[in-house]
DNA sequence: TGTACATCAGTGAACGCGCGTTCACTGATGTAC
DNA sequence: TGTACATCAGTGAACGCGCGTTCACTGATGTAC
């Protein structure tokens, strides 16, 4: 029953990777936590449970991690990796200053966050309590970035200037409360009936065409 | 040193309210709840955790609610009454039908959630997976007609509008990122920059003056 | 090609902890007569 | 006014559980000679 060395057939072995040392246990790590996360919403993750779907020990993860804390870090560094490149990728697909380039990059946010809305909201719940991580903060300013890139080139001004960052930051306001409502407001027949190319667009246009006050 | 049935001095009576039936153990159990979330976040509680601070046993909660999950929709609910009476109140501070009502409102949405960032990201972390809280939804919807409301009166429609609602939601998108925005990027530099007022006059005369369109 | 050794990534058993919940109980309160 | 009783809101001890983390360990891998 137990110590069965006799009975090591050929498929027995239910270790999802080579015996002792597999390959890239930090990654599969985070992905098994990204997958609790969906699944359990954020704090709804054990380091246990993610040892056990990455096929390790319970102690193993802290060959790689600190502690829990630096395992959401993780996750939410390499989320933060991913947004970052589905919007770049999605301003790159439309003329550079172009108003569709401004609403692709807030499509982009908004798919992510439905794509991945436990993940999402943890990248949201961490940037609180966690304010000493100052890589996490400079990714979330790259995000940023993006934006502000694609709206300056469409007002013709550089990143810096000071309406630039406000209109900006309006947009930004905007898509991320309508990713947040999006994700948490599931039932809710207003997000139903969205149509959110159009709607983005709307919106871009709205804040980028407005007179500057405030 | 225990058994100290001897040591019953005047003041020793740690207890916070009279000696065994306590007035209104709910409603402080509520407030407990309601300040551990502020302090560790949500899912940051414990029922074990609340009933120390009211003063009562580990087990005096479940006299007044079935499990945990409903400690949390208590919390919620009662939350969700006290953001549609301020909404309410900031409407009702400017003449129906103007742009200020509105903004107002917004305004109010977004104290609240700095007020208690906390509770607030309860109220939104929960709509998910409690679907079968219909009382909770009914109160959103509530808490959404105020300002579906203000708008029909600004645009002198009726609130059933499409194009009414259209615009709230509009309205509500931008609100409910702003206010995220500011409980979790607390650290960010835009955001402190902002002054809200004009900030959401002039998103709330961008978006009921634009055109209708999707 | 073979051997010795340092390094590294895993094991598995153990720890103490706080939690959610149940249980039989008990003291205080309100009502009927 | 007094007594009997039902109800209700609390107690406190106990339960089983899963977690985060630590520890001494061991097997696999890479390198030096």
């Amino acid at each position: 029953m137990w110590n069965d060395t006799s009975r090591t057939d050929a498929s027995a072995t239910v270790t999802p990777k080579t015996g002792y040392h597999h390959g890239d246990l930090r990654a599969q790590l985070i992905a098994a936590v990204r997958d609790l996360v969906e699944t359990h919403g954020p704090d709804g993750f054990s380091v246990a449970e993610a040892a056990r779907r990455a096929g390790v020990s319970s102690a193993a993860p802290y060959k790689h991690f600190k502690d829990r804390p630096e395992i959401l870090r993780g996750v939410v560094s390499e989320a933060m990796d991913r947004l970052r490149l589905v919007m770049e990728a999605a301003a790159a697909a439309h003329p550079t200053g172009s108003l569709e380039a401004v609403a692709a990059i807030g499509l982009a946010y908004v798919d992510f966050a439905r794509a991945e809305p436990g993940v999402f909201r943890l990248v949201f719940s961490l940037t609180e309590g966690h304010e000493d991580a100052p890589d996490l903060q400079t990714k979330g300013e790259g995000c940023f970035g993006v934006l502000v890139q694609a709206v300056a080139a469409c007002l013709d001004l550089p990143p810096g200037n000071p309406d630039v960052q406000r209109r900006s930051y309006m947009l930004w306001s905007f898509v991320h409360g309508h990713s947040f409502l999006n994700i948490d407001m599931k039932t809710k027949v207003t997000t139903a009936e969205i149509d959110d190319w159009g709607y983005l667009m709307t919106i871009s246009r709205a804040i980028l065409a407005g007179s500057a006050q405030s």
